[in-house]
DNA sequence: CCGTATCCATTCCGATACTG
DNA sequence: CAGTATCGGAATGGATACGG
């Protein structure tokens, strides 16, 4: 018993998405590779995470299609992890965690760690996120059920 | 040993959001909240959760301040959860989630759910999200440190 | 119906030692 | 430097029984 139920097969995107990202280290890694670390020793230092744990999210979030293994840049023999583009499209979620830790969990005056867009060369807590407007055409009978109660602020 | 690491205090506004809803059930408790689920029992069937375990994420949401708990809205006399202001501002991290899941977790025709914008009647994986692009002026000393490795696409 | 308390399995994670 | 192997303690989460 105590088997921990997957969330993988739920018919939220939300909660199928926290089965791959919604875990202690995964997120951090993330960010990490958005931030240019490849490196496994880079990861280790930066987060301060046993090796061992470091070893075995990587190789889920491998698993998962959103980092990949590339042979090193340098010469030595070892393996870089590079997002793939599923790991890059999480990009605005990495920005709005950013945003909204930025806004709640500071106290006036501390600071906090920064980022800088490399494209816009803007802070990512300033973007202006586009979502996919015009992707996925929604064909009908492509949701589960419809909710109209959300509030948006 | 193997006390876990607390990230309520790094410089990281990542890391401190994940301190509070970087954990399994967190973020699907708020998504429920979102979808105007305000009652233990209704959050308890939406999510098949363990009564203990609901309990223990309630009690550390409002802790955090994500949720507010309110006398029931009918006459019973009970407890009602409801998002403060600062979990209203976590719907920037649910729908980029969601858009995310969208796009890479499901094969093409299988079915999701889907969440309906209250303002705008449109669905919230279409939405364009505005980031609180004039709030926080960010004086100078703001930051630990910058890092300009960004890539954005 | 709303929670709390207990018990226990599973999982997570840190320390350390070891290999190449 | 880049991992792997093993260990033990802590946290998580599920089942269930109980009380308001």
């Amino acid at each position: 018993m105590a088997k921990r139920k997957s969330l993988a097969d739920s018919p939220c995107p939300v909660a199928r998405a926290l089965e791959i990202i919604g875990e202690r280290w995964a997120l951090l890694i993330v960010r990490d590779a958005f931030d240019g670390v490849r490196r496994f020793g880079e990861f280790q230092e930066s987060l301060d995470i046993a090796r061992n744990i470091l070893t075995d999210r990587l190789r889920l979030l491998v698993e998962a299609g959103v980092l990949d293994v590339v042979p090193a840049s340098d010469g030595s023999a070892y393996q870089e992890y590079v997002l793939t583009p599923k790991g890059e499209a999480l990009f605005p979620v990495i920005v709005t965690l950013r945003q909204w830790g930025e806004a709640n969990l500071f106290a006036r005056g501390e600071k906090h760690s920064q980022l800088i867009d490399r494209a816009s060369g803007k802070p990512v807590s300033k973007l202006i996120l586009r979502s996919a407007v015009g992707t996925t055409p929604a064909p009908a009978g492509t949701f589960v059920k419809k909710v109209a109660t959300q509030k948006s602020r």
